[in-house]
DNA sequence: TATTATTTACCTGTTTTTTCGATATGGAGG
DNA sequence: CCTCCATATCGAAAAAACAGGTAAATAATA
């Protein structure tokens, strides 16, 4: 049977390059690191690392190998922290909307029950990537991820609407002043797909790059635009704003991300129990 | 970090009920079992078995555990026999119409492309069974499997058709002496679901228990059924049967099944490299 | 109730494995 | 050709794992 500090001497050897530094990165000797590889190799009867001059350079061998060493060495971590005190840390990966008003407000209302968490906010792609990294936990996102090693499955629904000033009213839809997000931002391309056959050709007066800035924006009166009620809900319940066309409200499907090969953290099935899927 | 062998261990002790008969299992000393189940104790810092008199009795903390230390040493024995020649053994549960009918003939097209294989032919539930237990390295199923740990993803389709003798002809479907799979079969569910509207209140003349009996019943004169287009192929072909009511054809999602917590052996790879999902 | 059998946990000496420091080997660069 | 640098190897030392024996605790039995 391998063992899982000979997989740890293997990663290091390809992270580092190098057998010194890689025993360096486990606290060994060099000796000791070039023993484990060798004895995992001859184990595996197979060679992991083409040995070109000094140089150790991952083989095919050690590709089909890498991605399964670092899957169960996390899971091994994983195993350990279920019990230990850091067992309740949790990194959620959350794309911007849900990060910031969805998040927030969940946690909020299940205070003390949730574990101490640490929420990072970036675009679903920097979540993915993360998660294949197994920097993040669990990923929170809004648009599609689709890595064969990511799964996806549906979370909540996202509802966004046409927001105004009040003064705005009742005019056709393509006439207004629009403000949007800049091009590549998923909301921007949810909206422009489902709201096409309306906004065809419509130029926004405004771009902005984030939905905040786009709230406050509209706000002032600059402009309308479509928004998750997410980050309107408080202007709308004051007045300060106003939905038009509500039959125009996109639904949009908010998902879960992790990693096929991770089972769920002990951190990870609490926060799930706390926020489950809804829709 | 814990050791591989500390969780094998922790296993036989679940299984065996003693760290005597567990020393057994994995050919240890009763005393090294013991020592290894103690440290592995203390590195978790909690206990994973209640010392209820002389007996180990496993606790909550254990249950928790268990799942995972199975998955980790699964994954391990997958991780090794990706080189060694075992790698090339795969273990495919099907249900009966993939696994008699649709899969040798995959099987034949392919025939030294594909790793010595073993096909094990059982109902959805069955398989779903053995999947978890990590026996088989992947499923076919014509059915469906919820388990939380089980993954489905669609693989092909089966096109269902009535057939009948030639001797039949255009009479409503209602009339025609049904011949049908027991009560119970997920084939006779899905006629039943699919010809509901047509076929209410119908009482077939004859129930058999497999479909190649109802292949032979049908071909001899015996009534009509719906089956497998792969199941009365050959007799298509040749003229003995024929296609009643094409419009009432029912496709239906077959799908392969995994284990989420274990990544494709390079055989389920090599295997889905040449078999490949279509739709 | 006393006795026997069984099982866990621990102790001790021994064996095996792992690790270390030093050194041999072998390509890369001046 | 010689020096630099990294890997691989070797013997010694350290650490870990091991087998056998044994005490304590409990269940079964007389």
């Amino acid at each position: 049977m391998l063992s899982l500090r000979q997989l740890q001497v293997f990663l290091a050897v390809i992270e580092t390059g190098s057998t010194i530094r890689a025993a360096e990165a486990v606290s060994l000797s060099q000796s000791a690191a070039s023993n484990a590889l060798s004895e995992l190799e001859s184990r595996l009867g197979e060679r992991l690392f083409d040995r070109v001059g000094k140089r150790l350079v991952l083989n095919a061998s050690g590709r089909a190998l890498q991605p399964r060493a670092r899957a169960l060495l996390v899971q091994a971590r994983d195993a350990e922290a279920l019990f230990r005190d850091g067992g309740n840390q949790l990194k959620v990966g959350a794309s911007t909307t849900i990060g910031n008003y969805l998040l927030p407000r969940l946690l909020g209302e299940a205070r003390g029950e949730l574990p101490c968490e640490r929420v990072e906010i970036a675009n679903t792609d920097d979540i993915a990537e993360r998660m294949l990294r197994f920097e993040l936990d669990l990923g929170l996102i809004e648009g599609r991820a689709l890595h064969p090693d990511l799964v996806m499955t549906p979370w909540r629904q996202d509802e966004m609407v046409i927001v105004a000033a009040p003064s705005f009213k009742g005019q056709s839809l393509a006439h207004l002043p629009w403000i949007m997000r800049e091009p590549g931002s998923g909301t921007r391309s949810v909206v422009e797909q489902e709201l096409f056959g309306t906004l065809e050709g419509v130029q926004p007066i405004l771009e902005l790059g984030s939905s905040e800035a786009i709230h406050n924006a509209v706000r002032a009166g600059l402009g309308v635009s479509c928004l998750s009620r997410h980050v309107v809900q408080q202007s709308l319940q004051s007045g300060e704003l106003q939905v038009l066309a509500p039959e125009h409200s996109i639904r949009r499907q908010l998902y879960l991300l992790r990693h096929r090969q991770r089972p769920d953290t002990a951190a990870v099935a609490r926060f799930l129990a706390c926020c489950p899927p809804e829709s």
